[in-house]
DNA sequence: CCCCACCTACGAAGATTTTCGTTGACTCGT
DNA sequence: ACGAGTCAACGAAAATCTTCGTAGGTGGGG
């Protein structure tokens, strides 16, 4: 009985190109190897089959998931987009911010004038939070 | 007239083992190779040319300066730390958060119960930038 | 003066990441 | 059945990052 790879590895941070690509899959869904290419050449210069190897490895760590029903696989992310986020914010957090997502998030507050929107936001979230404890 | 090694690159991501060498610099300050070798020993194996090595293309890559005052030199960082966090923080909002440093701020306090005074800070921090707009 | 302790410099191996050329399979229209 | 188009697989080159062995220089104690 072997594993899934999915299973077996404990959970990397994905490198630059491979972070590239989940955004391309969070954005627009599942995908084939064409679909991802395609968006990427928007931006970047980049081969197909870089794409299709990239994939291939990020299948292979459990960065995403391949449906090989027709002609051409369809791969998802493995995690969504916000679960991505918390694990880099934590991870950020851990390594610049003393470990606390509370600094990080004041620093990057006083980063960029935020909406009046955002700041409502923000304030409904500290009320929310306050009430907690 | 030559340009210093500093001004010629745009800036770039320090790498994982160069960040941890920068953690230990904006720690302890001004440091040679043995001093910041003997912290990061407490907490990993580590060859002290490895550290040796890595401070010199950090100082190549001008992420640290270099006193060559006597018989060890002198690494300094480049950046205060400040800094390091503000540009991770907006390479993390650009490509997670839509480029917005409030959603980035946002997710980061929906992860850990913030103390009181935290939270008591952050209120200070909105009220400000509430003003401000 | 010579040896030892300590330091930098250099080069190269190893590991990981990124790139792409080539091959073979399969499908569709002719 | 044949050729053009499309696709996954594979291997390997290229680029980058990490590690360390070795060599050479310098200064102080005996």
């Amino acid at each position: 009985m072997t594993q899934s790879p999915t299973s077996e590895v404990p959970l990397k941070k994905p490198t630059e190109a491979e972070l590239d690509i989940l955004r391309v899959l969070w954005s627009i869904g599942p995908a084939t190897v064409r679909d991802v290419h395609e968006v990427l050449s928007a931006t970047r210069t980049t081969g197909y089959t870089t794409v299709l190897k990239t994939l291939q490895i990020m299948t292979e760590k459990g960065l995403t998931v391949r449906e090989e029903a027709g002609k051409a696989h369809i791969y998802s992310p493995a995690m969504a987009e916000a679960d991505m986020q918390t694990q880099l914010l934590k991870d950020l957090s851990e390594k610049l911010f003393a470990g606390s997502p509370a600094l990080l998030a004041m620093h990057a507050l006083s980063l960029q004038p935020a909406s009046d929107d955002e700041l409502k936001q923000i304030r409904a979230l500290i009320a929310r939070k306050s009430k907690e404890s």
